[in-house]
DNA sequence: CGTTGGATCTTCT
DNA sequence: GAAGATCCAACGC
């Protein structure tokens, strides 16, 4: 049976927490006719807000475009980056604590025909394996792009499925990819992926 | 197989 | 005006 993920556990304090629990459950984001389009979380990056220096509100920075990660939690968070691709988050914790989990990689399971169409570009196919295995990918996958931003995950345009929990000896940890100017931030080990799984973002 | 650089544009300084 | 929570194609070995 489905089961959205309840406000609470967007709310709670433990951003750590909440990254680990998000690998192994489903995001869904439905097309404009209604068709399932969803995908199993493999890969994530935990963002702690002020005190992180490798996030959009280290300091407290708060401006337009990060201002929902000021928000409650889960809501989403889409931004654009390098002229060309968008970056999907949960907002997690309470209001004025913007702290965010980066969805890095998915494992395709409903619509996967839809998730082809929409990544081959001029006459070419992408490898099933590179339909949602990174940032950039997933996003243009799973029709996510800034008309998200904002959007409530207990709504019905994008949500989140309940699944079986993760052991943690399933779970690898290891440094965020592409914030080498995050200074004493950069090592935090506050990657999470699914051990083995082929769809998690290459090194 | 590893490395390099181009694409492309929003956001903040 | 510069850099960015990326991706991929083109090259060299």
């Amino acid at each position: 049976m489905i089961k959205k993920l309840s406000r609470q556990f967007y709310l709670r304090e433990d951003n750590i927490q909440i990254a680990r629990e998000l690998l192994g459950k489903t995001l869904v984001v439905p097309t404009d006719d209604g068709e399932r389009v969803s995908g199993r979380v493999v890969e994530c990056e935990a963002y702690m807000g002020q005190a992180d220096r490798a996030a959009h509100s280290f300091g407290g920075r708060r401006t337009a475009r990060n201002e929902i990660t000021y928000g409650a939690g889960g809501h989403v968070y889409v931004f654009f980056i390098y002229g060309m691709y968008f970056q999907l988050n949960v907002v997690t914790h309470t209001i004025d604590t913007p702290h965010v989990v980066l969805i890095r990689a998915l494992e395709p399971v409903d619509g996967i025909e839809i998730m082809r169409a929409r990544r081959a570009g001029n006459g070419k196919t992408t490898p099933d394996k590179n339909l949602t295995s990174g940032p950039g990918k997933l996003t243009i996958a799973m029709g996510v792009d800034r008309g998200f931003n904002g959007e409530d995950l207990l709504g019905d345009r994008i949500w989140i499925e309940d699944g079986k929990k993760l052991k943690d000896d399933e779970i690898a940890a290891g440094p965020r990819v592409g914030i080498d100017y995050a200074g004493e931030d950069k090592d935090k080990p506050w990657r999470f992926w699914v051990k083995g799984n082929p769809f998690v973002s290459r090194k």
